[in-house]
DNA sequence: GCCAACGTTGGC
DNA sequence: GCCAACGTTGGC
């Protein structure tokens, strides 16, 4: 018997220099390994607590207007990110080994664009949204979101 | 490009 | 195990 729990909600950071939600949207499948996560807090999330099937938002860091632009789909449990084993990686770490991975990732899904980005701001003048770790942790790049400020993203963001 | 916030490292 | 030094993130 398989024991399911609810639906969960996250946000993962990315630059879109580096990462773009478009980006997402053209690989294979729209599917790819969010590898190089490199905290420990987040390792955990990823290693212990995102599960297929989860919510994600898509967020843009380190340009002009910060925002939220996408949805995603976590599509696999946590796994070794094995690009921490690659010397020639950029995200290489020595501590990391086959029998002691250290960093986890999981695959995510491009699922639709919002219909008008989230930005950072806006999500700083709307008083439900205060609670966000967004907006209080701003550096944890994957980090949880509420049922609730799922919800009311979406909406502002012209998805019902 | 600056710099505040904050996570990590390492000497003690 | 404390905490200063250091490195990184990311908004601005």
């Amino acid at each position: 018997m398989t024991v399911t729990r609810e639906r969960l909600f996250w946000l993962f950071k990315s630059e879109p220099s580096c990462f773009s939600f478009d980006d997402l949207k053209a690989r294979h499948n729209g599917t790819e390994h969010w590898d190089g996560v490199r905290n420990f807090q987040a390792r955990n999330l990823l290693r212990d607590e995102i599960k297929p099937g989860d919510g994600v938002l898509f967020y843009h860091s380190n340009i002009p207007e910060p925002a939220i632009v996408g949805i995603a789909e976590v599509v696999s449990e946590g796994y070794p990110d094995w690009t921490a084993l690659d010397p020639s990686a950029e995200h290489f770490d020595p501590r990391a080994s086959r029998d002691n991975p250290v960093w986890y990732m999981v695959d995510v899904r491009y699922v639709r664009p919002l219909k008008r980005p989230v930005t950072l701001n806006e999500m700083k003048t709307h008083p439900e949204l205060s609670g966000m770790v967004l907006l209080k942790r701003s550096r944890l790049s994957v980090q949880p979101v509420t049922h609730h400020e799922w919800e009311y993203i979406l909406r502002l963001g012209g998805i019902d």
